[in-house]
RNA sequence: CGGGGCGUAGCGUAGUGGCUAGCGCGCCUGCUUUGGGAGCAGGAGACCGUGGGUUCGAAUCCCUCCGCCCCGACCA
């Protein structure tokens, strides 16, 4: 049994100055956790009550889908590590220390390597998968910015799975079972969430998903249809298109438009000086990068920005990408900055990509590639010719849904499980192979699951909380039942120890606050602000031989008689 | 790494060159109170982030470093 008058907890009455995002300012005021460092926190025990469970309810159903658990260290040599180039890789993302021979060590970011090698260590024939293994451990990233309590921080536990098959069949088979597994255990978390496809398959056709809970201090930003149900991170989102219809048009035409380096002062110079009746989607936008330092042009709908990170997860074989800055204009005089159109791109030598928005036989207002003129008609197809289509442009609400054509929205949502096919890279590098049937190696293909254990507690507590405290769903709250005694005489404090004691016996976990000290009104707002679903109050009620049962997450009371408590709270 | 903000007691904060650094919450003692973060009285608790400088005098002005928060870049 809990008692407030010994528990390890001092709620605070304000905010935490450094807490932004309710689930922080609520964990810390409430007890449950306390910052340690940017990004770093420690679990007090009403908090790791709650984080326990989580972690618990994760293991059973990965144990029950016949996965098998294991545990590595956190800290690790370098070797297997430089094996594959991660050492390397990870850049300064990775926490790195020495032991006193100057050997180097990391903190593990993730643990594919050791999952790999473990694999790799005991097994060694096709019969022995398909094989998936997990693990929960402390994650070390030394993140560029940690950010909203725990929901992103440098230490956080992970539950990372890994499944090892012999073919593509067999990986698909082991991909959908963690998937069924996450739905069950996001299910009994009590989280609302969307499975959301993460990558298009533009990037070697590994599938991957996402579980995101919907959030608006989430950080991550998807489209969802709620015509049909299409969920996708805005990285994945597919553009549909139609066949251009409209009427052919004549030569391109060069027109003045002076000080009009920007869509919508063309836009209005256009129509004003020359009559017309275009708007920013008549214009098109062509966005100059620098693509692992070659230069390229993307071209976009005048009414839409590039998003880079679209970008960046969808054009293939670029690593580096950023826009150009004047020093790269200075190197390409024939580019002319607020004026550059699509027609010179060969001559420039510039790659041409484009949105799947710019269709062969549309036309465009653009830039003529001189100061201060603009040009007309300039069509696709005919006047300058799309050497790669990409997704670029940023997704707006309202976009057209790929799958059903209705308008998608967009939402924010915190990414609290990633799933997806990891394929041959690691087993590659590490030299995980098994024999086939007929005695030849053939290397793994691995998938890779996780979920954020510890950011599970804060994506609970985002979604759930109220005006009044932080508010937690039956399975995961840090007990069942709070009773709280109130008044100065000693009975009201037997009755609850007593109810205490047969609540447990009946195998409910308690928090009873028997301090004598406390106000009625300070035990209240304590009990709201930590959220248990059902609160017991002993006290006036006494007189007629009652209590109170209070519901947490509907504010609904009702008076049950001493015999009935028992019975009314385990209903 | 770029931009912005902040560091004063466990928490929230006041204090822009001048006495012993102030207040609220929390904490301790006593009395009163006990169904909505109680009242009165008394108390403990601060190297004012660090180091240097300016000054008769620095929490306050200047420089350095460190830490923290937000936006962006970044994020299996």
């Amino acid at each position: 049994m809990l008692r407030m008058s010994t528990l390890l907890l001092r709620t605070l009455r304000d905010d935490p100055a450094d807490a932004e995002v309710a689930s922080h300012k609520l964990l810390v005021r409430a007890g449950f956790v306390r910052r340690i460092a940017a990004g770093i926190y420690s679990w007090l025990p009403l908090g790791y009550r709650t984080y326990r469970k989580i972690e618990n309810i994760i293991r059973e159903e990965m144990d029950a889908a016949g996965f098998q658990e294991v545990h590595f260290p956190a800290l690790l040599p370098k070797d297997p590590y430089e094996a594959t180039n991660r050492w390397a890789e990870y850049g300064p993302d990775l926490f790195r220390l020495q032991d006193r021979k100057k050997n180097d060590f990391l903190l593990g970011p993730t643990h594919e390597e050791m999952f790999t090698l473990m694999v790799k260590g005991e097994f060694s024939s096709y019969k022995d998968l398909p094989l998936s293994i997990y693990q929960i451990q402390t994650k070390f990233r030394d993140e560029p910015r940690p950010r909203s309590g725990i929901i992103r921080g440098r230490e956080f536990v992970m539950k990372d799975s890994y499944s090892f098959d012999v073919d593509d069949a067999g990986l698909e088979v082991s991909y959908n079972k963690h998937r069924q597994a996450y739905v069950k255990t996001f299910d009994r978390l009590g989280l609302k969430y969307n499975i959301v496809s993460a990558m298009s398959g533009a990037m070697g056709g590994s599938k991957s998903e996402e579980f995101l809970a919907p959030c608006p201090t989430g950080e991550d930003t998807y489209v969802l249809c709620n015509g049909c149900g299409y969920a996708a991170n805005v990285e994945a989102m597919v553009t549909i298109t139609a066949p251009y219809k409209g009427d052919k048009v004549g030569a391109i035409e060069v027109l003045d438009t002076p000080n009009t380096p920007t869509i919508d002062s063309l836009v209005e110079l256009f129509n004003s000086k020359y009559s017309a009746n275009i708007s920013a989607a008549d214009t098109l936008k062509n966005v100059l990068l620098m693509a692992d330092e070659k230069p390229i042009s993307v071209l976009v709908p005048g009414d839409r920005e590039v998003d880079l990170k679209r970008l960046g997860a969808n054009i293939s074989g670029v690593k580096d990408l950023r826009l150009f800055e004047d020093a790269d204009f200075a190197k390409f005089p024939k580019l002319v900055k607020g004026y550059v159109g699509p027609q010179d791109a060969k001559e420039f030598g510039l790659k041409l990509y484009a949105d799947p928005r710019v269709v062969e036989g549309s036309h465009w207002v653009t830039g003529a590639n001189k100061k201060d003129k603009h040009a007309k008609n300039v069509t696709c197809g005919r006047d300058f010719i799309v050497e790669e289509y990409v997704e670029a442009a940023e997704v707006k609400a309202g976009d057209s849904c790929p799958k059903c054509a209705k308008a998608v929205v967009i939402d924010r949502a915190i990414e609290i499980g990633h799933i997806f096919q990891l394929g041959r890279k690691y087993a590659q590098s590490l030299g995980l192979t098994v024999l086939d049937k007929e005695g030849k190696p053939v290397v793994v293909t691995m998938g890779s699951y996780g979920i954020g254990v510890s950011r599970a507690v804060a994506a609970i507590a985002e979604q759930t909380y109220d005006e009044l405290g932080l508010c937690w769903p039956s399975e995961i709250a840090p007990a069942d039942v709070h009773i709280v005694a109130t008044g100065k005489e000693d009975h009201p404090f037997d009755v609850a120890e007593q109810i205490a004691k047969d609540l447990e016996a009946k195998g409910l976990e308690v928090l009873l606050d028997d301090r004598r000290e406390a106000s009625a009104g300070v035990k209240f707002k304590d009990a709201e602000l930590i959220g248990i679903p059902k609160i017991i109050i002993v006290g006036k009620s006494l007189a007629d031989g009652k209590v109170e049962i209070r519901d947490r997450k509907s504010s609904s009371k009702q008076e049950v008689v001493l015999a009935d408590v028992v019975k009314t709270i385990v209903q």
